[in-house]
RNA sequence: CGCGGGGUAGAGCAGAGGCAGCUCGUCAGGCUCAUAACCUGAAGGUCGCACGUUCGAGUCGUGCCCCCGCAACCA
């Protein structure tokens, strides 16, 4: 069992504003983050997030706003750490790629696998779209024009830049899918990644030519470090700053990162590659999750459903939303996604944990009896309560939030029915019995408390707040419909 | 022959060889401590279609149908 716990999520391109989908991602990386606070303390635990700030679209989006790069990604990626601090996030730093460290350990990486021969001059072919900076294949063009630019006719263009030996590195891929085949979580994204690699890997361009908003290549400063061998080193350049001094020893190789499935090969596949020939080991898990559709529409702008997580929060509370998104699909799966769901999702906690608590919470000061006393719990209660909750870690260990939610579900269920059974507030039952149930459930919402926090932070410390000062609160209020 | 994901009760989702399950909704009861909450029971499915393997198939194999990604704003 390791000791340290290190989880990242992507660093994600400024090119708009986080939304509910972005905010999916960082909601699983948060909840791991504050699992392993909980489990292994907050100095062994390390969540990191990000933008990545150089390549051609970013210069282009800052020119159309007529501002510098740098002051669009300044602006960007302070929007970024606004959102992620509106919805209480727990991450420990925000990484940003132009940060003059982590350039020079981006240019630090690609020299040694340069210097190892990994890295070789090649050239880069194709149809080249001035205005877009980018190359296109005939079947990409539209009656001979770029298809951004119907004026412009792309030309064939040959640049020159440099390609890592990816290909050299299948075996020690296959190797490490075998040794370790749980590297890639969930299991289906683990045989879809071995699929790919068994199916042959080319090597692949990581310079460019024409981009000047991005870091020059150490051995060549003509050219400049295209995008993944930028990006993906963030997740260990930031261990080496000043400012967390031995972290490196300490949260690497045990890092997990949560990807999208759309990045998967570059996590899966690449990374540990790049790693593997720069003289690193390979970080720990790399979790997928899958996307979801609101009301059945792919999240954009053009769908105007690219909704910021704050808005949901502002009316369901930040963890409900989390809640919703995490209880509603295993990681890994696609799914579909509303604010009827959202609803939903919210009156069940409402009825079940919040319900449960203001119960004997109320009850407890009726009949004046002592609770929150875990020495006097029945002991068959206590082992129920015990074997659910290593339920519970045995899901979230392997990071199945969804079955780890579920069974927190089953808890508060049997709470429910055994507090139905029990019939505390009857006048007839002795006081010995009475206590004995209320000092039970108390007990058990204890511990529901503390197996919701990582996911429900806020409703868990006003939950366990209420608890021990005896206090009935209303969890989660009733939300009045709007008037329509 | 492009690649991949998916099609399970009205809705949303689990299950991956051995009597079809969960949440919500519906209907009928119960309870009254509690946030009109909670508990019990019922109705509701030929598990996309067909063929095959098997004592036995949502679950394995083959073929087919349908939906969604793989181009763009976008995780």
């Amino acid at each position: 069992m390791n000791k340290n716990f290190y989880v990242t999520t992507p660093i994600f391109y400024p090119t708009g504003v986080p939304h509910i989908g972005t905010a999916y991602n960082v909601f699983i990386a948060d909840t791991l983050a504050r699992y392993y606070r909980q489990k292994l303390g907050k100095e062994n635990t390390f969540f990191l997030t990000g933008t990545d700030e150089h390549g051609a679209n970013i210069a282009k989006a800052a020119e159309a706003q007529g501002k510098t790069p740098q002051e669009y990604v300044d602006e960007y990626a302070a929007k970024y750490q606004e959102v992620w601090q509106g919805v209480n996030l727990s991450h420990d730093y925000f990484i940003r790629t132009t940060d003059p460290r982590h350039e020079k350990f981006a240019q630090e990486l690609i020299q040694k696998s340069f210097d190892n021969g990994d890295i070789y001059e090649g050239s880069y072919e194709g149809l080249y779209c001035e205005s877009c900076e980018a190359y296109y294949t005939e079947a990409d063009l539209v009656d001979g024009k770029c298809p951004n630019h119907p004026t412009k006719t792309p030309v064939f263009t040959k640049e020159k830049n440099y390609y890592f030996k990816l290909s050299k590195y299948q075996d020690f891929l296959l190797n490490l899918y075998a040794e370790r085949p749980d590297f890639v979580q969930p299991a289906k994204w683990a045989a879809y990644v071995r699929g790919l690699v068994e199916a042959g890997l080319q090597d692949i361009p990581v310079t460019r030519a024409n981009v000047k908003w991005g870091v020059p290549v150490p051995f060549d400063p003509e050219q400049t470090i295209y995008v993944w061998y930028d990006a993906l080193p963030n997740y260990l350049s930031t261990l080496t700053f000043p400012e967390f001094q031995g972290y490196e020893e300490k949260f690497w190789p045990v890092a997990n990162h949560v990807v999208g499935k759309d990045i998967i090969k570059f996590h899966a596949i690449l990374w540990p590659a790049m790693l593997k020939s720069a003289g690193y080991e390979v970080p720990q898990h790399v979790l997928v999750h899958g996307f979801f559709t609101i009301n059945g529409q792919k999240i954009g702008k053009s769908n105007n459903n690219a909704i910021d997580p704050r808005d949901l929060a502002a009316k369901y509370g930040n963890d409900v939303v989390r809640y919703a998104l995490l209880s509603e699909f295993q990681v890994g799966n696609d799914g579909d996604f509303n604010i009827d769901r959202l609803k939903v999702k919210y009156e069940e906690l409402a009825n079940s944990w919040g319900n449960l608590l203001a119960r004997v919470v109320h009850l407890a000061n009726n009949k004046e009896v002592e609770i929150s006393n875990t020495a006097n719990v029945e002991p068959e209660f206590l082992t129920k309560l015990e074997d659910l909750a290593a339920k519970y870690t045995q899901h979230i260990e392997v990071k199945e939030l969804f079955e780890a939610l579920q069974t927190v579900g089953q808890i508060t269920e049997w709470a429910n029915k055994y507090i139905d059974e029990q019939k505390p507030w009857e006048k007839d039952k002795s006081p010995e019995d009475v206590a004995l149930a209320l000092n039970n459930l108390s007990v058990l919402l204890a511990k529901v408390n503390e197996l919701y926090a990582p996911f429900l932070p806020e409703s868990a410390a006003k939950a366990t707040e209420a608890l021990q000062k005896r206090e009935k609160i209303i969890l989660f209020p009733k939300i009045e419909d709007e008037a329509k």
